[in-house]
DNA sequence: ATTTTGACTTAAG
DNA sequence: GCTTAAGCCAAAA
């Protein structure tokens, strides 16, 4: 364990529904801290359990794909994503369509 | 304990 | 549309 931020952001991350994603700096303002986000990203690179945190369905704010060391990748994230159901716009997310509402 | 770094975000050129 | 700059946070060195 990093921190209790931390965990919290592994929480929520576990709590997004499949077939949506959600943005860094909206778990971030979830956990508590808004302006979080690059926290929230080291959390994620950080990441203790992959299968338990799907950390793949956590995109940039404009939907785009960064990070992702596993697998293949960004490449391994988005078919990932996109095999869920979730809408995808080029290389982008279409959050209009799947960006998860949270609570 | 201090400095550096990074899977962010928004604003500005 | 892309690059640069600045702001904020937590983990790693």
């Amino acid at each position: 364990m990093a921190s209790a931020f931390t965990e919290k952001i592994y929480e929520l991350t576990r709590k997004i529904p499949k077939g949506k994603v959600a943005t860094y700096g909206q778990l971030a303002a979830l956990a508590g801290n808004a302006k979080a986000a690059r926290a929230v990203g080291m959390a994620m690179r950080t990441n203790p359990d992959i299968p338990a945190t799907p950390c793949h369905r956590v995109v940039a704010s404009d939907g785009s794909l960064t990070g992702y060391s596993a697998g293949y990748g960004i490449p391994s994230k988005k078919k990932m994503l996109i095999a869920e159901g979730v809408a995808f716009k080029g290389e982008k997310a279409d959050l209009s369509l799947s960006q998860w509402k949270g609570k």
